[in-house]
DNA sequence: ACAGAAAACTGAACCGGTTAAGCAGACGGC
DNA sequence: GCCGTCTGCTTAACCGGTTCAGTTTTCTGT
């Protein structure tokens, strides 16, 4: 059940050293008010007990911080699991939050009514300092209530529709233009994507952007059909999408999830990939490189950005007014899905 | 950056209803001390202010938990992402706690050296109520640590090596007979099985479940190599051992992504599946029905696992003595990638 | 009507930190 | 010699809850 012994506090620490609690603190944090050689004798005796601040201690000091942040992930579970983008940012967050011993709550909700309980619950009980969110939605309701909440934050998107908030955002519609002129330069004609949920923000921009490319390309064939990102859009999706008559020769998937679904679905109908089909995936991962035909993806860095992300936080938790950053872009990564058609 | 009102305090609560603050706080946490007519007022004031409390004073108050419990994942990022079993983990573990409001705080390190510095400071910090582990090792270093910090634990494996914590297990062994069972049924007599990295517990078991079951059923020839779980290593394995003259016709590996990496290695190489190899993935997940041809797998409900977890760290938090306990073993799916050789 | 007990409520201490205010002693300047 | 400032430290209040020990009020029994 775990050792008996009772965490030392800065008390016992005063209590050893023949001081206050007043001046272990201050010798604690480094502040003026002991002489340097109270302080080392402080440290000492801390160390020695090993002493470490108690964190709900902490918090309640006026103007405390309670040294945590959360983030919630608002997808069914079971995909969920698969894209990697989520762990990929997750860690990514961490790495910048390790260094100041910030920790990272975790919520998987299953809709947004419970996103945003979770917001406001974090709120209320002073759980978390400050919130990244991500999947920025159209009129995002998220975006009004966090602003009026006590509660920082910083969005993953935009920089439309994010009213005050700061955000971080990637110029996805340049990444879409760069697919759509590479499959236009290899010959594609009726080109098709397969979106995410319409509601999100980044799956109007690069909606947008998939078909004024195209246009722009003297595609006129080219649409795009909105998915819900789960392995089971995908197949149903690409199936509907394959049996026409006038198929499509090319699709470009919102995630990785749905492009391996898809190209299921192609190998089972006896569509040849990249022959009689091109396939592109939106978020590179392990996945498009391990299944065969390996999937030609856009990769942005994902780590990076949940590193900006929460370096971002960190600056709007410390007060300051931050300003919205420019990701760097996803690149298209060209591997075996991809291609001039061939008979 | 957020609304300026400062959030209400129980005092603000006592102020309004005129009564003091020792009141507000019976009447909020439902014991006896006040009249119902009080309480009814109490509760419909704090309603009406938007109360919630303070997690840090609580967690202050002798004997008061911080609500909130510790995962630790120690796997390398990138493959991390792709692993559903992690996701569907939180998420059991989360649809557990949701309704006693406790958080999840999560934690990915590099190596267990991060690791075991993760569950120090959390304790020493107080920055959860306990934790659960994941990936028990042999002599694995996390258990003597925690059974002498103050910090209660769950861990998932063993029974063995757990030392004097309580630990939710399952039956590895019966499931891996099964997968060997059903080979030799099919008539396969070269197996190889693509195990986890050796130091897991789990790994040790199932090898020798494996090997064991090989030798029962007359597969002489049976053996196991260890890998480390992610793509590459399933990939470079995989290449490996379908290089060999007298190649395996079947393949068992000890997680979905190996498999998958697996799957796209024969492939590559011509060899047909299941015609001339058969796959059984361990561990499902929508990978696994992704792919073609689809993944014949193991598949446990991680999901509930998760719950029982958080429900048994529930209990030793509450200092209760805690039962281990046995979760459900997992299920072999028969699907595309297994059949008997044909030609 | 009045003692005694139970119910309702108050006041204060406590958890473990931070921090403003106060105070003694050393030091410097003139 | 005295005044003023600086240093080094202590005291005490505060954060927002919980809880124990009392105190007052109300109920009960005879």
């Amino acid at each position: 059940m775990g050792g008996l012994m009772r965490r030392p506090t800065i008390m016992d620490i005063a209590k050893a050293a023949g001081v206050s609690k007043g001046a272990v603190s201050y010798a604690l944090n480094g502040r003026p008010g002991v002489s340097e050689e109270t302080r080392g004798r402080i440290l000492a005796i801390a160390r020695d007990l090993g002493w470490a601040p108690s964190s709900p201690a902490r918090a309640l000091s006026p103007g405390g911080r309670v040294g945590a942040i959360g983030l919630v992930v608002d997808r069914p579970a079971h995909s969920l699991g698969l894209e990697p983008f989520f762990m990929q940012l997750v860690s990514g967050i961490e790495t910048e939050l390790a260094s100041s011993g910030v920790d990272l709550l975790l919520q998987v909700t299953e809709d947004m009514g419970a996103e945003i309980a979770a917001y406001r619950r974090w709120s209320a009980e002073r759980r978390v300092d400050g919130v990244v969110m991500v999947d920025l939605r159209v009129d995002d309701p998220r975006v009004r209530l966090v602003e009026e909440l006590p509660l920082p934050a910083v969005l993953l998107g935009g920089p439309e529709g994010v009213g005050s908030l700061p955000c971080l955002y990637t110029d996805d519609a340049g990444a879409m233009r760069e697919v759509v002129h590479y499959l236009a330069a290899l010959g594609h004609r009726r080109i098709v994507q397969v979106a995410g949920p319409e509601e999100f923000m980044h799956t109007r921009a690069r909606v947008r952007a998939f078909l004024d490319a195209a246009e722009q390309a003297g595609l006129g064939e080219a649409r795009s059909v909105y998915a819900d990102y789960t392995g089971e859009a995908g197949t149903r999706t690409t199936r509907r999408l394959l049996a026409t008559t006038d198929r499509p020769t090319a699709l470009v998937y919102d995630n990785d999830l749905m492009a391996v679904a898809g190209l299921g679905v192609a190998r089972e109908m006896g569509v040849g990939v990249p022959s009689q089909l091109s396939i592109v995936a939106w978020d590179d991962s392990v996945l498009c490189r391990l299944v065969r035909p390996s999937l030609t993806a856009i990769a942005r860095d994902v780590i990076s950005y949940g590193r900006q992300a929460a370096l971002m936080l960190g600056a709007a938790i410390g007060g300051g007014s931050v300003e919205n950053r420019e990701a760097s872009r996803g690149e298209l990564y060209p591997r075996a899905s991809t291609g001039p058609l061939s008979a």
